[in-house]
DNA sequence: TCTGGGGTCCTTCGCCTC
DNA sequence: TCTGGAGGCGAAGGACCC
């Protein structure tokens, strides 16, 4: 049976809420990122159209978007403000469907399958029910599946509205590179770089041999079926929660043992707070550590159950930290729980 | 010189057991 | 008792997403 599934993707988000509050910026180039400090580490999270025509994206560090662009305004990320604007996008959503995936703050697919009136009337209609409720502007992509809806609501953006049938798979997305494919990043793009292949259409065209000489038959499959505008996977509702984690770039990199055993007691621990805000325990821990070259390691360590205890988990933290080589200079240290499972007398 | 923080999923490898 | 293959599982790393 035909689905119908709808993508909303609202416009630059962060910088949008930030807009929104403070109307003097409006036509400013504003970047969001970080604490705000081009001087300081951090990356850019989200910039306004203005900012990006000077080349500066998301990802990018705040040094070198400040160096392409000294007159950007540049904002703090406040997660609060973003998860409040969130939640009043989401309930203009759950008037369209129930069938509703969230992807992040700012983004989430619907199915709208079950309504008998013309798929573009609905998409136009929760963009004005989005913008009267929110003052927020989202783009809206519409397909019979999640791949190509994404693809979709990313055409037309900013302020979108398009409908993609299988049918327009050939004329309108073969010709766009790989990258746009959902699942594609940097590195599969250059290795299908190394195939000769650039463009979904050709990706599409491959024989399944050129792609199975780089890639595993699995991943070749799937990328080939997307190339081909072919995605089954249903928008799921609920989703179970599999891991939790805190993690952080130190301003300068920190050479002493005893700091980093200190931070990463105090990251288990307010790590911990949430899982037992949860109702959850944890079974595994991992240490992660970034040097100053950027490359990263993780130790971990499974406790013989699942454990809510902050001194068992403490103990394999302590463990996992001190098997990493802690006399150079490191980055980053993070802290994640995985194998997570409800505390008896919890549940979803 | 620069490269966040929250995640998910997949692959590879080594170890263990049958 | 030894050997080898299959399969499960944990650990580690990597790619990708927003």
């Amino acid at each position: 049976m035909t689905r119908t599934i709808l993508h909303v993707d609202m416009d630059a988000f962060f910088a949008a809420v930030e807009l929104r509050r403070q109307p003097d910026l409006q036509g400013k180039p504003v970047v969001v990122g970080g604490r705000g400090d081009p001087t300081q580490r951090g990356v850019v999270s989200t910039a306004t159209y203005e900012a990006r025509v000077h080349g500066i994206h998301s990802g990018m560090a705040l040094r070198t978007a400040h160096r392409l662009c000294p007159d950007a305004i540049f904002l703090p990320v406040d997660f609060a403000a973003y998860r409040a604007a969130s939640a009043q996008v989401f309930a203009v959503l759950d008037q369209v469907s129930p069938v509703r995936q969230a992807v992040g703050l700012d983004e989430a697919y619907l199915d709208i399958s079950h309504r008998s009136e013309e798929p573009s009337h609905i998409g136009a209609q929760l963009k004005a029910d989005i913008f009267n409720a929110t003052g927020l502007v989202a783009s809206v992509g519409i397909a019979p599946n999640r791949l190509l809806a994404k693809i979709a609501s990313d055409l037309e953006k900013p302020d979108g509205l398009t409908l993609l049938a299988i049918a327009d798979v050939p004329a309108r997305i073969w010709p766009l590179p790989v990258r746009t494919l959902h699942g594609v990043g940097p590195r599969t793009a250059e290795r299908l770089a190394l195939l000769g292949i650039a463009e979904i259409g050709q990706l599409a065209k491959a024989e399944l041999s050129l792609l199975t000489s780089e890639f595993s038959p699995s991943h070749a499959q799937s990328l080939q079926q997307a190339a081909h505008g072919e995605d089954d996977r249903p928008v799921q509702t609920e989703r179970a929660r599999k891991s939790i984690g805190r993690e952080r770039t130190f301003q300068q990199d920190c050479r002493s043992s005893g700091r980093l055993a200190h931070e990463a007691q105090q990251m288990l621990e307010e790590v911990h707070g949430r899982l037992c805000h949860s109702g959850l325990r944890a079974r595994t821990v991992t240490v992660k550590l970034r040097y100053r070259d950027f490359t990263t390691h993780t130790r971990s360590q499974s406790l013989s159950q699942a454990s809510d205890e902050l001194s068992a988990l403490g103990n394999s933290v302590h463990h996992c930290l001190f098997a990493h080589t802690l006399h150079r200079a490191v980055r980053l240290l993070g802290v994640q729980l995985s194998g997570l499972e409800y505390a008896p007398g919890q549940s979803a």
